[in-house]
DNA sequence: CGCTCAATTGAGAGTTTTCAATTCTCGTGG
DNA sequence: CCACGAGAATTGAAAACTCTCAATTGAGCG
């Protein structure tokens, strides 16, 4: 047990530059020039603090550099719907282009760097480089990708099933970004993990305690530790 | 009872080209030159049949001119899920941009006339209209819009609920089209929208059967009436 | 060290699913 | 035009799953 702390606080989960989403925008052979004024670096955001407010128009798009961001939204009746989670090379912002407004809240889940990206600045750099469009295109259709397979999960899987889901994609991003080991740092609360799949606290705390029982992973507060990759894709289907 | 199959049937559905999504891409004073060569129109899908198969390279987009489409993935367990449903005007594929690779299955519900979108040729208008480029932007932004509304859906409300915003959307988006009566005719088998929604074939039906009781609106087979549109909206909340 | 909030665990209630039987619809052929 | 049959839809009863409410334990912070 005492390892797991270990080795997992000495994650920091930044990306390098090179691993961001918008990384093709920031490569010298692109951008070189006109990078200073599109691309505001690494403002700093404290845990808990909103990025951006709902309904307020729609400014800059926010990219992760390091720590992590949810978007939510609240219902009339004043419920919270967590939209999604955003890892380091996450961009952020994209579904208000439709409405020029934000959708979502933009929350820090931790102490965060953000670099920003203006909004005007990105639809004139869409009109001039073939390679922005394309990035800018490919990033909205990707995250239409992955609501879909957020449905999917919602629609056909079990409590456990979803969790495990959440848990080996989380696995999956970080391995994206260069962190290969099994453990997971989580930014987020069981709450939120719960609201953001549907469910109650309740039945994620017994889903995790079940994987456990089962050897899946090892959970200790924040930390996970995936003891069994192939039971844990098991479930996932 | 009676007089609600005269009045559905009555209802063609089609859209006229100002209230297609596309509008601004058909208008004269934008592309009455090159409408050819990127809109081809009218084609015709009869009932059923597959438009594209999932995995296939992506060369166009679909838009609807009258009848009905569906978009589902079919997941490693050969089980369906649907991902939207698309009625005249709505434009189809877009989720396909990332990969350039179809993620869905597209197939028509109903006898169906598409136009179809040249990729390529989109892809060119983006940069030399900026009109273009806005619209296609607000309608991958709108997608995702709408995968967030729908996970909401399936996050935080009951079965009853789930069906009534169903319902509720469908009547809205029949409104925007000019349909301003209380009739619908699904294009959707109860096994459609119970997959869509995430319910059981059951389960949708003893709804409809509740929803009936309560004098809501009255279900018979494809056609709905909606009685009291304050209790439905109620409902959706 | 104690306080507060987060997380876990248990028991019972409510909702949805599953399995099964019945009814309804609609297209086809007599 | 009606009857038939196959698939769609409805209904019922029991099982499974998740939620709610409540109590307890654990973790982080001043």
């Amino acid at each position: 047990m005492h390892s797991i702390y270990k080795t997992l606080r000495s994650n920091s989960y930044s990306v390098p530059c090179e691993l961001c989403s918008i990384s093709g925008l920031c490569v010298p052979r692109l951008l070189n020039n006109t990078l200073s004024s599109v691309l505001e670096r690494k403002k700093s955001y404290s845990k808990e603090e909103i990025i951006v407010k709902a309904k307020t128009p729609l400014k800059k798009f926010f990219i992760v550099h390091s720590g992590a961001l949810k978007t939510f939204v609240t219902t009339p009746e004043n419920n919270e719907q967590i939209n999604g989670f955003y890892l380091p090379g996450d961009i952020v912002g994209l579904d208000a282009i439709s409405t020029k407004i934000h959708n979502n809240n933009i929350q820090a889940l931790s102490n965060t760097l953000i670099c920003e990206l203006d909004y005007d600045e990105l639809m004139n750099m869409i009109d001039t480089h073939k390679d922005v469009r394309d990035l800018v295109l490919k990033l909205l259709s990707a995250d239409i990708y992955n609501y879909q397979k957020l449905v999917l999960c919602y629609s056909q899987k079990k409590s456990d099933e979803r969790l495990a889901t959440f848990i080996y994609s989380l696995y999956l991003r970080y391995q994206q970004r260069g962190h290969t080991s099994l453990s997971i740092k989580l930014a987020m609360s069981r709450a939120e993990i719960a609201n953001y799949l549907g469910l109650t606290i309740e039945t994620v705390s017994r889903n995790l305690s079940k994987m456990q029982e089962q050897n899946i992973l090892t959970a200790k507060g924040k930390y996970i530790y995936i003891n069994n990759l192939e039971a844990l894709i098991d479930l996932v289907n």
